[in-house]
DNA sequence: CTAAGTACCTGTCCGC
DNA sequence: TGCGGACAGGTACTTA
């Protein structure tokens, strides 16, 4: 559910909340949920320890734990971070209830249960792939056009599944690629290594712009997305493309088709983009 | 190595 | 009303 600007948003909201706070517990509900180590692990890993900084690595939130261990949280489709201010009862799809040293609880709930948290130890970092192989971040000093066309240099994959490739970019998702690719004038089944340069440098600046929108208005709230304070976002409100099927094309009035790419729907005008 | 297809889950919506 | 199928902000695994 979440892409980069929502687990952004969630973070910012996170690092007031819990910086300093002491986990006193954690309820778990469903073991399954944590990846690594085992529940058992993970509760007594946790437990007395205080939260030191809260960080956020692509869709990857990062808990720095005062005895050097990280806990890593990625939401998936529909993994929600709610602080509560009180001793909370789980509610129908809570998994995880941290209880706070202040009575306050910090809430992990995930209806589709396709989320993945994990307690990782000093030197056990690279226990999960998905945070290791990660590409460079949009906004970021090392995600430049020159490293965008590095990044499309000779890939037969075809553009939309490109910027949905946490390895070659780290953040962008279905929703954000889509309308990074509109703002481009590009056609999500163009073949990545087909882009001239003109249309790269396009495409970095859509990129950045997107994804800096998306941040500015608190996210994209379609039906599961949360804030950490339960609320939800308002880029839905400025989206282009995405789930906009049929709908007139802001900038020139044709129908928005769909399509599926790589097992995942695009969205796209197919006059504006070539 | 790259690229594509499938599995993992639950819930909602739409057509018959 | 019920039932089946498509679909949903993602990623890991398998296959070619």
């Amino acid at each position: 559910m979440p892409e980069m600007p929502e687990v952004e948003t969630i973070c910012r909201s996170l690092k007031n909340y819990l910086t300093n706070r002491r986990i006193d517990k954690v309820d778990i509900l469903l073991p399954r949920q944590i990846k690594y180590p085992t529940a058992e692990e993970f509760a007594v890993g946790v437990a007395g320890k205080t939260i030191t900084a809260v960080k956020r690595r692509a869709k990857y939130i990062l808990l720095e734990l005062s005895d050097g261990a990280n806990l890593v949280i990625h939401l998936r489709m529909t993994g929600r971070l709610v602080y509560h201010d009180e001793n909370v009862k789980a509610a129908k799809h809570d998994r995880l209830l941290f209880r706070l040293d202040n009575g306050a609880t910090l809430v992990y709930a995930d209806t589709r249960t396709l989320g993945a948290i994990y307690l990782l130890q000093p030197g056990e970092e690279n226990r999960v792939g998905g945070l290791v192989t990660l590409g460079p971040e949009p906004l970021s000093d090392e995600f430049t056009t020159e490293k965008l066309k590095k990044i499309c240099c000779g890939k037969r994959a075809k553009i939309k599944s490109a910027l949905l490739n946490q390895s070659f970019i780290a953040g962008l998702g279905n929703i954000y690629a889509d309308e990074a690719l509109f703002l481009a004038r590009i056609h999500p089944e163009r073949l990545a290594a087909s882009l001239g340069d003109d249309e790269i440098a396009e495409l970095h600046r859509a990129v950045n712009k997107v994804i800096a929108d998306g941040i500015k208005d608190g996210g994209t709230t379609f039906r599961d997305y949360q804030n950490a304070e339960g609320g939800h976002g308002s880029h839905q409100d400025h989206l282009y493309v995405y789930q906009r099927t049929g709908n007139p094309c802001l900038r020139c009035g044709s129908p928005i088709q769909r399509l599926v790419i790589g097992g995942r729907s695009s969205h796209f005008c197919p006059k504006c983009q070539k």
